[in-house]
DNA sequence: AGTCCACTGGAACTTGAGGAAT
DNA sequence: ATTCCTCAAGTTCCAGTGGACT
């Protein structure tokens, strides 16, 4: 039987990890929780836009209220949608019956028919819909739909605040009363106090000193998520070279790998000619697209259209891989830092 | 100050995969 | 089996844009 040199509970090291209360977020809590609140009167809640940079607690913060909600109100009905792999109507739907206990086959089911369901049962309880990532939600009918339901509270959650303004009128319209929540990266000495939880519970006494936590915080640029990972990634390696504490050399490594991994899930999200077309870019500090075009075409056997390149451009830039700068003639791409 | 035209992105259409019903 | 439906992802077409070049 080996014995643990730092890791106590690893549980606690992930960034989903939901601990019961979320440090420096008491005033977000409120706010929304007061939005949501009228709902257990049978009220109309108010609408929320949460938005801000990534690792800032919005999601972790919304699924906590809403959870807390439900605890006290069992008919309360709740639905999580992301809208990163940017889904369709029909997929919103089908997740939000899924999330709320309803079957329904995935075939041979039509759009419509989903939305018909899902209007009854948001007739019959009060609910609460959780949007992830709503600016990647490429049909705005569904946010234009979902804003149509009295008793369901919408939470829509971005990183940017001007998510309408792309928006049909009438999208921007229906959520003009929308409560706007802004979460601000984190400070440094913030981090720290995150992070400390999470040793308190997942590291054995004396694993870190507060000094490498102040390390990680001022690398992380406010981000839990990145923080969070990184205190993992360097307590993972200290306990498998079987030291007992964690050392500034191995934050150093561990943080470079945390924000490595980072990329690398929004990179296996794409496919064959989207890798190709971000390896051609890297080649190069910044191309315009006709030549980044012509570049890839010579290496791809079958390239597709320019119309799906383009298209594929649009999705990389969603997921925040490159950058484009410029319109129609001389635009430029190129990788983000 | 006007015309040209390379490039963008919306819209309509096609294709292919996959589940359900018969 | 096969028919019937769905959706995602790709293609084709094209109007609109806004630098480039008179």
């Amino acid at each position: 039987m080996t014995r643990n040199t730092v890791i106590q509970d690893a549980r606690v090291l992930t960034a989903d990890y939901l601990p019961n209360r979320m440090l420096h977020r008491g005033n977000e809590r409120q706010v929304i929780a007061d939005n949501l609140s009228p709902i257990l009167e049978g009220l109309p809640p108010i609408d929320m836009l949460i938005y801000g940079p990534p690792g800032t607690g919005k999601t972790a913060m919304a699924q906590y209220v809403v959870d807390e909600l439900q605890k006290h109100s069992p008919n309360l009905l709740s639905g999580f949608v992301d809208g990163f792999g940017q889904p369709s109507r029909f997929e919103v739907y089908y997740k939000l019956l899924r999330d709320m206990n309803e079957f329904v086959t995935r075939g041979g089911t039509s759009t419509e028919e989903l939305v018909d369901k899902f209007e009854e049962k948001a007739y019959n309880a009060p609910m609460a819909i959780v949007v992830d990532e709503a600016d990647q939600i490429k049909d705005e009918k569904v946010l234009y739909d979902l804003s149509r339901f009295q008793n369901a509270a919408i939470i829509l959650i971005a990183n940017r605040g001007d998510v309408f303004v792309d928006m049909d009128d009438r999208i921007r319209s229906s959520f003009s009363s929308i409560d706007e929540i802004r979460f601000k990266a984190y400070a440094d000495d913030e981090i720290v106090d995150i992070l400390k939880d999470r040793v308190k519970y997942g590291l054995r006494d004396e694993a870190i000193t507060s000094s490498g936590l102040k390390i990680i915080a001022s690398k992380s640029g406010g981000d839990a998520r990145v923080a969070i990972s990184t205190l993992r990634k360097a307590a993972q390696k200290a306990e498998r070279e079987g030291l007992e504490k964690i050392s500034k050399e191995i934050i150093k490594e561990s943080f470079t790998d945390a924000v490595k991994d980072n990329r690398s899930i929004s990179l296996k999200k794409l496919n064959e000619d989207q890798r190709k077309l971000y390896d051609v870019l890297k080649e190069e500090k910044q191309l315009p697209s006709a030549k980044l075009f012509q570049a890839y075409k010579q290496e791809a056997e079958e390239p597709p259209s320019d119309r799906t390149l383009r298209r594929y451009m649009k999705k990389m830039e969603a997921y925040g891989l490159i950058e484009s700068k410029g319109s129609t003639r001389d635009r430029k791409y190129s990788l983000k830092s």
